[in-house]
DNA sequence: ATAGTTTATCGTATATTTGCGATGAACAAT
DNA sequence: ATTGTTCATCGCAAATATACGATAAACTAT
């Protein structure tokens, strides 16, 4: 993937609104954080039960918006218990709100 | 990418969202809608100016949010002015909405 | 008819994502 | 010490995504 030459940075808040959402880029890890949500906390083993997934996938997708900072894991062996990463999440919260507000009653075209 | 045997199906809700978040998981694609949106009204293709990519990548982004069905072309040769669907960006800002919505003040555990 | 403008699409290269089974690591209980 | 439980990581395969230049398509203007 060649990638321009030319130097180039997009502004923090865009790089965040774009990691954040592509952490949500799949079903299964929608599932994963409204499961969260719901229970309030819940351990990996749980999630095995809803998601049609090997147990090793699931766990890469808990990787996945660990990395994105969604989510927190607990250790707590042998389980590991996870639940929102409440700081990270207002900001994502307060991104997509951002993204989603702009008033279009004015737009009269198309 | 084997896939699990098992029948499966996430629900619409779920699998529109992440088709959404997706169509959002790239800094590229938050510029260009946030570009649309501050236009107010349809936008042609001067994003080149302000996106450090070729035309041709421009183009499929432009495509990518358009299939995800955040965006619509009304050609106008030899132009295409591009604005945001709002029918589903309104699906798509509730759906958001919801996600984020939860109450977490009765959280006591991590 | 010819040339110019704008955008989409094709072909190609590389990177990332998604998925699985197998294995390893950490600890509890026997 | 051995076994069981839970989760992470490795190794692999296949699918998608990202990016570019080259070219085609559609229409305007000359």
């Amino acid at each position: 993937m060649k990638r321009s030459a030319q130097v180039f940075e997009y502004s923090t808040d865009t790089e965040k609104l774009a990691k954040f959402a592509k952490a949500l880029g799949h079903p299964a890890r929608i599932i994963i954080l409204k499961h969260l949500s719901n229970q309030s906390c819940c351990f990996t083993g749980d999630l095995l039960e809803v998601l049609p997934l090997a147990q090793s996938t699931v766990s890469q997708h808990l990787k996945e918006l660990k990395d994105a900072g969604l989510i927190l894991g607990e250790v707590n062996p042998p389980k590991v218990r996870y639940c929102i990463d409440m700081e990270n999440w207002k900001i994502a919260q307060q991104l997509f709100s951002t993204l989603f507000k702009e008033d279009f009653s004015k737009i009269n075209c198309c």
